[in-house]
DNA sequence: CCTGACTGCCC
DNA sequence: ATTCTGC
DNA sequence: GCAGAATGGGCAGTCAGG
């Protein structure tokens, strides 16, 4: 097939073009795979005369959405959007905007047009504005629930194959390259999709995606499990294959891959985030001289509500309610939500300065090596315990679970204590090795069963007996953490820390 | 039942 | 966890 | 030098198929 030799080629460039990250190729223009199915010639079904332009119009010079490149004020939202208000958002809109994303290096700039993104939802169908958030941070609900796609590559090759009606094997082939004499998986799936797609002859014109109707199908494939349930994922992901076009497919492969690889991730959403509303609200205010927040302003308050409460589903509806500068209002700390990492440090202020630069006195920690744990402690007395990343790990510790009430001071009526869980050998009281702990088992484990033995260090609190710690100094939460809890031997310490101007003891770790 | 392929999450 | 990149 | 994004090794859990 010579068609094949042309979408082999187009692959293998630009699989090189996006491993460095320089001198990269439009992918909405680099397609000459694609050119043959150009919208231009296109009035096949009613559809498109009816609601007609979800794509540029090529023959014009001005492409709708290089709008989306300006800046700040420069921006219309009203001219982005390519859809009715209050219609459905639609993918390609979502799509087209990440491939150009994926022509900027800088975050800046990446920064500004998923920023622009949202002003355009905000603007036109500030219901589709979750489901766009959730895209954009390439998840599919808040870390701590524990949904998962459970989908990888070799689904991904299998559904892609039947959708597009290939060989599986020939997919394969086309997902390598050659480098020397070894042949690695250098290819991109996303881009065979791509390609497969545009290759291949349509018929007829399904109905046209929309962001919604994406996530939600994201969130049946999580939803599937048990028999057949692979046959089931597979399913959905070629609905949303057959009814791709343009560079669709290669966005809905790398979701669903979570490896969108353009140099947009979650804070850089957030940032955006934060800006887009600040930017609608100005609009919005416009009128009633109401304080504009500046844009790096409500960035700050987006990351620091995020921190506290990782859940898109509270956050963007009580945006859109109340808008950014009342939203730490709208979204507290609760017990039961694990918080982030970045606000369990000090607040930058004279005291970090000093220590860094005249090396006084500075705290530092020993660093076991183990798992991270964040065990919240409810008022009901029950318990759960977080990962580092917010997943949900209660049903791997039960035995931690049963040590709480030990160490525990009976004072103590609740708390969020950040810990390391370490392996333990009880009889020659040694901290073992993490290769030890990782093979413990991790779901639903019952203390009977348990083989490795765990010891939790704690070293700091972010909460105790309703009163948030997050923005007391470490001092004070360290005073908080000794007056509440009780050392158990081989179950629970406090973590070993040196506070002093020795370097000498720095050492060891 | 058991085995292998696959996936996600920890560091 | 480590490595790489833009600022 | 820093922050954010991308990537790697090694494990248990899940599902499909003999």
């Amino acid at each position: 097939m010579s068609s094949d030799r042309t979408v082999t080629d187009v692959l293998m460039g630009a699989a090189r073009a996006a491993a460095t990250k320089k001198n990269r190729l439009s992918s909405a223009s680099q397609s000459p795979a694609q050119a043959p199915s150009s919208p231009a010639k296109k009035p096949k079904t009613l559809e498109d005369s009816v609601v007609s332009s979800d794509e540029p119009k090529k023959s014009g010079a001005t492409d709708p959405f290089l709008e989306l490149k300006k800046k700040g004020s420069d921006f219309d939202p009203r001219a982005a959007a390519n859809w009715k208000d209050g219609e459905p958002v639609p993918f390609l809109f979502f799509a087209r905007a990440l491939d150009l994303i994926s022509n900027e290096s800088g975050r800046i700039a990446i920064t500004d047009i998923i920023c622009n993104v949202f002003r355009t939802v905000m603007a036109a169908t500030p219901d589709d504005l979750l489901p766009t958030v959730y895209l954009s941070a390439n998840r599919i609900a808040p870390p701590h629930e524990g949904i998962e796609l459970g989908i990888g590559d070799a689904s991904l090759v299998k559904a892609l194959a039947e959708a597009y009606g290939r060989k599986e094997e020939h997919v394969n082939k086309q997902l390598q390259v050659e480098c020397g004499s070894m042949w690695q998986e250098l290819g991109d799936l996303g881009l065979v999709a791509k390609a497969s797609r545009s290759s291949q002859r349509v018929l007829y014109k399904p109905q046209r995606l929309t962001i919604a109707k994406v996530f939600h199908t994201f969130r049946a494939i999580a939803k599937e499990s048990g028999k057949d349930s692979q046959d089931k994922k597979r399913n959905h992901i070629k609905s949303l294959l057959v009814a791709a076009n343009d560079c669709e497919p290669l966005y809905i492969i790398r979701l669903l891959q979570s490896k969108m690889r353009i140099g947009l991730a979650e804070k850089t959403v957030l940032v955006a985030l934060g800006q887009a509303s600040a930017y609608t609200e100005v609009l919005r205010a416009a009128s009633s001289k109401a304080q504009v927040p500046p844009s790096d302003e409500a960035a700050k308050i987006i990351k620091q509500v995020y921190s506290v409460l990782p859940d898109y589903g509270k956050i963007v509806p009580a945006l859109l309610r109340v808008g950014v500068l009342k939203l730490s209002e709208a979204c507290n700390f609760s017990l039961g939500v694990p918080v982030g990492p970045m606000l369990a440090k000090p607040t930058k202020s004279v005291s970090e300065i000093l220590d860094k630069f005249q090396g006084i006195e500075f705290t530092c920690e020993y660093k076991y090596d183990g798992e991270r744990a964040q065990i919240h402690y409810m008022e009901d007395g029950s318990i759960e315990i977080y990962s580092r990343n917010a997943e949900r790990n209660t049903g791997k510790y039960p035995d931690v679970v049963s040590s709480v009430s030990r160490f525990k001071r009976p004072a103590v009526s609740s708390f969020v204590l950040d810990c390391e869980i370490v392996a333990y050998d009880r009889e020659k009281k040694k901290i073992l090795p993490f290769q030890v702990l990782s093979t413990r088992a991790r779901k639903g484990v019952i203390l009977s069963d348990i083989k490795v033995a765990v010891c939790t260090f704690a070293f700091d609190i972010l909460y105790i007996n309703g009163r948030p710690l997050l923005h007391e100094q470490l001092k004070v939460r360290r005073e908080e953490l000794y007056k509440s809890f009780d050392e158990e031997p081989g179950e629970f310490y406090f973590a070993t820390s040196i506070t002093s101007n020795d370097l000498k003891k720095y050492r060891s770790s």
